[in-house]
DNA sequence: ACCCAGAATGAAAATGGTTGTCAAAATCCC
DNA sequence: GGGATTTTGACAACCATTTTCATTCTGGGT
């Protein structure tokens, strides 16, 4: 029954970087797996509910996917040219986080952090054209 | 020829807290302006790109906007019940990113840092409940 | 094996924020 | 004033995401 999770899961496993859920299921499609769009996204939700993908918005919008490494709570470098993705540990932000939250009074303090930047063989490419 | 643009800015300036496009459409209907939701949907952008509102996006991908005190860099504390928000300077969340990104040989780093909590009077009423 | 309840699936339609179109209105410039 | 240019806004188009709902699995229980 999880069957379809465990099929998402997988081609997101496959993936180098952030992929959307329209992404996804194209990809399944094209390798022949039989699957609907509505599964692929019910399969992200879940799979996000449960802490076993990660989940950030484009700036255009778009949820993006991807299978993260660790289910430990951590940030994320992405390259904005290839979308290649480095998972970053910040304890650091944490702290600081708490801190600017309990400054002013606020408790339950969660945050988000991305960060992003173009990444060494972009760069590359880019001063080549 | 600004002039709607104004009238967007000083809408977005009597409110507290982040306001969604609609928002400020709905808003500015009622106090009897005349004005098109395209319109507003421009102006917020304008005013977006010259860095005379923030922007940030909600979690089911709305795009929120607000008129932040400061046009300096800056990040904020928003309280998830009553919308709040507090400007914050992090120096040491820049250096992070940037440190970060360096490690990585990322360049051109920026960074998104949005910290979330329930204010003191919100916890208060919760409390209270 | 058979039957049934409840969950999972997916095609199609609905939703809703945002963006594009284009003609009318305002503004500028000479 | 007259024409070029910009701004505006009603309306339609877009498109990712969600809902709907009928159909298909699945796993007992007998």
């Amino acid at each position: 029954m999880t069957n379809r999770r465990d099929a998402v899961h997988d081609t997101l496993r496959r993936s180098e970087g952030f992929r959307s859920a329209q992404d996804v299921y194209a990809e399944m499609r094209s390798d022949g797996a039989k699957i609907g769009l509505t599964t692929v996204y019910r399969a992200l939700q879940a799979l996000a509910d449960g802490g076993k993908v990660d989940v950030l918005r484009t700036d255009d919008g778009e949820s993006v996917y991807r299978a993260c490494a660790s289910g430990d709570h951590h940030h994320h470098l992405v390259c904005r040219r290839c979308g290649r993705t480095v998972e970053v540990a910040g304890p650091d932000v944490e702290r600081w986080a708490e801190a600017v939250g309990a400054e002013h009074g606020f408790t339950d303090v969660t945050h988000t952090v991305e960060v992003f930047g173009t990444c060494a063989s972009c760069s590359a490419a880019v001063r080549a054209s």
